[in-house]
DNA sequence: CGTATACATGAAAACGATTTCATTAAAATG
DNA sequence: CATTTTAATGAAATCGTTTTCATGTATACG
């Protein structure tokens, strides 16, 4: 492959020259910049990737650490973080954790090894002070877990008052005994939103029941799971309150399986206005967040502080919530939705 | 930060000790080594990656190339990819094309700059002619895109003959005017199946009905919005190959709440046996591909050729597929699947 | 005991760009 | 016209590694 070196025999001129056209910059004449662009064109040069980063420090890369990248709610703000970052020429590398801190540290690392220029969090499976450490080699944005105690930008919806006005709707739509469904392990989105439920209970005079419920994940087959567990050990609870459509969606299919009517017997609210929630039958009730516009801020505030410095300091980011009400909590209604 | 200079420095070596304990290479005794590994850890050092991939020529990363992310199809392909990359040491960047031929040059380019070291392409925008160029610069897999003259290798299911089962399907289960639904641009994976339908259509000594049916993709927007183009257009259909899961999802939503019955008035069947095609009331009859499987055979080709290099010639990993029967083909029980 | 052979080590070149600095020529200024 | 500015150019340093090559020392061999 021709280098910068080749170009610049070939146009009877200096590397600095060609490097001035490149780049763009000021201080060449006219026929020679001709006389390059003609030399770049005859020996289809492109200027090499990793000699650039090596000399700029840059690499215009960014890295986002997320569980999986099958779960709807993360695909759907990958997909606007990556067409964000394509708008200001950065690429994305693409981190699975599968919620493990050994794997979520390995990612981490490019920050270190400077493979990548900043770090998108939208999981976290290391105490925070483990993270924190890594903010000495770049700039990281938390997306989703709201760490309060964290020295960077977090972007997230307010989760306890999302999962309080869940709560409310379905007390006030009848349902008496609620579980908790979230996944499996620990976070802060998780904490919030019992914080908020808890609360709506409280308020509302109802004792939570204390569940022994498990699930490892958020996903349809954590929900077909939990409807059996929750028909085996809780036959009078009659409201769910499901992490994830998608859990709410595999709570029901089991449910509508074993001759259980939603919302007739239980009620179900899920959680981000994926498409399934529209498209099962009975339709889900949910919350919806503005993930494009979340992800967008996200990149947005990851490539300010790559370009332009950062400082330490913890800056919130909230963005609004919607109750989107369909058929799982609707006992007037129970057949087609709107 | 610290750079391999300091390390010998402080170690009172050499860089090129340094580099041997670093690269876990011989010749280096055992009293050095400790004394290296302990500057590097007083240091915090950790290796540059720009400075590596520049000397070594090598980038350690791939470009995965998809429509879009939040396709399902796409998103299981690629969680399989990242982690079959990431067993063997690979970054992956996920390049989203959204169909736009240009989108599509714009990171073939990143083979050019050296960005990656291979790239895989699970769609196609640009004439092939435009891709084989980059061969110069770097090897290419072709995923479920299947180029009979492209001289890479190419991982897929037999999309021809898939397409001509499910159409069997539907034909033995009562369909007799049947709508061949398939994502708005052109593609060999479009024309495989249609080549496979045109078959079963005419073996079964069906003539096939010349629809004027558009739509854009094959999500859920589509689906629902071809329905009523069947309503208003092409009463008489009684059968639809839907090209994928969530098109077909979209279909039968809009039946349902039209009152149009499947199985009953029309079939569906979709593609890719998605989470949606069990969920479904009806559930949907479907395809399913190995792409877990597929997806680390492309991971497995590319990386072998970067690492042992490669040479232009055509090779087919053909997957098997398989029919999954549901309720929306199904014309003798019509309730909850079992 | 002389001579291959393997082991250990470091100086310097290389990877391919960008940036600093020096130099010269041309234009503007008083 | 002398002097300051501005424009145009290139030589060389730099980014942080890995790799080649040279050199020295210990061990094995006949």
């Amino acid at each position: 492959m021709a280098t910068i070196e080749d170009v610049a025999k070939f146009a009877g001129l200096s590397r600095t020259t060609v490097s001035r056209v490149i780049n763009d910059q000021p201080y060449v004449s006219e026929d020679k910049r001709v006389r390059v662009e003609d030399a770049m064109k005859a020996l289809g040069y492109v200027p090499n990737s990793s000699a650039r980063r090596l000399r700029s420090q840059k690499t215009e890369t960014i890295a986002v650490l997320l569980p999986r990248i099958t779960n709807p709610f993360f695909n759907h703000l990958i997909e606007s973080m990556e067409m964000k970052a394509s708008e200001w020429g950065y690429q994305v590398i693409i981190c699975q954790t599968h919620n493990l801190p050994d794997k979520e540290r390995d990612y981490l690392e490019l920050l270190r090894k400077k493979q990548v220029d900043g770090i998108i969090m939208t999981s976290l499976e290391n105490e925070w002070e483990v993270v924190e450490e890594y903010l000495q080699s770049g700039p990281i944005v938390l997306c989703n877990e709201n760490v309060s105690t964290a020295p960077v930008p977090v972007v997230h919806i307010d989760q306890e008052k999302a999962a309080y006005e869940a709560t409310i709707h379905l007390i006030e739509n009848g349902a008496s005994e609620i579980a908790f469904l979230q996944g499996g392990h620990d976070s802060y989105v998780f904490r919030d939103r019992e914080k908020g439920f808890l609360k709506a209970l409280n308020e509302r005079g109802i004792s939570p029941i204390e569940t022994e419920l498990f699930s490892s994940a958020v996903d349809v087959k954590s929900g077909r799971e939990l409807f059996h567990q929750i028909q085996a050990h809780y036959p009078s609870i009659n409201g769910v309150f499901a992490g994830s459509d998608e859990m709410a969606a595999g709570f029901i299919y089991e449910a509508v399986k074993a001759g259980v009517k939603v919302p007739e017997d239980i009620l179900v609210i899920g959680f981000d206005n994926q498409a399934i929630s529209m498209l099962m039958n009975p339709s889900i009730t949910t919350i919806e967040q503005p993930f494009q516009k979340m992800a967008g801020r996200c990149v947005e505030l990851l490539v300010q502080q790559v370009e332009q410095g950062y400082n330490l300091k913890h800056e919130e980011h909230v963005f609004p919530h919607r109750l989107q009400s369909r058929v799982s909590t609707s006992r007037q209604t129970n057949l087609v939705p709107l």
